[in-house]
DNA sequence: AAGTGGTCTAGACCACCAT
DNA sequence: TGGTGGTCTAGACCACTTA
């Protein structure tokens, strides 16, 4: 390992410019040929870094056209992001209702995944989504207030788009991957209530880091979902295999 | 779309081998080089269709030795297929202690599912599954008895490996990808005993559909977890990109 | 030393999109 | 019509494994 591959270097150069906003999200590219001239490789380099960045969704291909650093648009966000389906018949958008919005101290554990220092200031929000018009999750929302400086409820609730979207366009930080665990736990007096269900019904639980370019956290967000029409879907290999078949 | 492009033949081709039993879980292909010729392209369009293989985690290349027949070896299996974590610590294997492995109908959900006529004969199992050595999971199988017309219940519990070794090794059946749906349900009487939680105690359901080639399905799987002391990992994304960092 | 996969090049041609 | 990404080729050289 005394040397990278030339193209692995070249997707360093890439994602080093679309994580520092050489190229906005929506924006082109320089073109192939152009790249290639740029970083003095063949062409075929850059289409083998283009191809990991494309695999990992930093950048989308069109023929014919150039290619785009992503942009969260929402029907995205719903099939990369948002893993609650309806038992049966088609994804719908959920629609969100912010309930809280205030300020406090990371605790050790979100610290450690914010990766920021313990007792470091963070933003906490409640946000209870809606599906078919019917509550169906409370998500609590933690982030670091140093990467999101003068965020307000005013900005957060009044965006024009998706959260994930205000992260983008205002501090420019693209969500482009997730983990989460899931557990299962039981309905307490206040999230029944929110969801209008019994105290003591089961509730699905997902706990979640948002990332983006070279894997620095971006929000930590814990959900509370009823599951009693929904599922979580979990199609490992379709989003893999879905553009090579 | 008048004509495929030729390296998507050329993986047609590769993946009918495979599905056929031209190489079997283990054995390498021919080397590129011989592959190129057999299909009379370049060797780069046949490493074009290699490498969507080894992305949909049918074969893995091995520099210096040749590409292999992915097969289902205990690490594998763990990593890409069992998705029950500690919520600390390192992931270990779990043991299996048949329950009741018994003939039946399918019902028509399942029938549907795996892809047979309603009605048709099916396997039902069910198993216990022990991590660190405490009952954390109960699992319900159903196979179609068509593809697994031999099996019993002697072979079935004697096998030396894991499940999914079983139908890779004496079916021909790989397991490639599965698609799950989860969802929060509550411990009933019988599934309270077998874990040793409280009736009304938070379980983890998830429901399973194992394919392989072609997205054939192959099992239906249905999990009853005990997650107070493990999770379930959901990291899309790390799966994929892992061996492109 | 021989054989395998991994990288890199240079160029041709095609399909698609904008104008 | 010109520019873009998509496919395909032919060949050189490297890194790794096995014998």
């Amino acid at each position: 390992m005394l040397e990278a591959p030339l193209y692995k270097e070249v997707k360093q150069s890439l994602t080093r410019g679309l994580a520092g906003g050489e190229w906005r999200p929506g924006e082109a590219l320089p073109s192939e040929s152009a790249l290639a001239l740029r970083f003095k490789v063949s062409i075929g380099t850059v289409r083998k870094a283009v191809d990991e960045l494309v695999a990992e969704r930093a950048v989308v291909r069109q023929q014919g056209r150039g290619t785009f650093v992503s942009s969260h648009d929402a029907k995205r966000l719903l099939f990369h992001f948002f893993h609650i389906v309806p038992r049966t018949g088609e994804r719908s958008y959920p629609e969100t209702r912010t309930l809280a919005f205030r300020r406090d101290r990371a605790t050790a554990d979100e610290a450690t995944a914010l990766a920021v220092p313990a007792g470091d200031p963070v933003w906490r929000i409640r946000n209870l989504l809606l599906l078919d018009e019917a509550p169906a999750l409370v998500d609590d929302i933690v982030l670091a207030r140093a990467r999101f400086p003068d965020l307000t409820e005013r900005i957060f609730t009044q965006r024009e788009n998706t959260i994930y979207n205000l992260y983008q366009s205002r501090y420019g930080l693209s969500v482009l991957r997730s983990s989460e665990r899931l557990r299962a736990s039981l309905a307490g007096a206040e999230i029944a209530r929110l969801l209008v269900v019994k105290r003591g019904a089961p509730l699905l639980e997902i706990n979640r880091i948002a990332r983006t370019y070279h894997d620095a956290p971006v929000e930590l967000r814990r959900s509370l979902v009823n599951t009693e029409r929904y599922d979580y879907l979990s199609d490992l290999g379709k989003s893999e295999v879905s553009q090579l078949t």
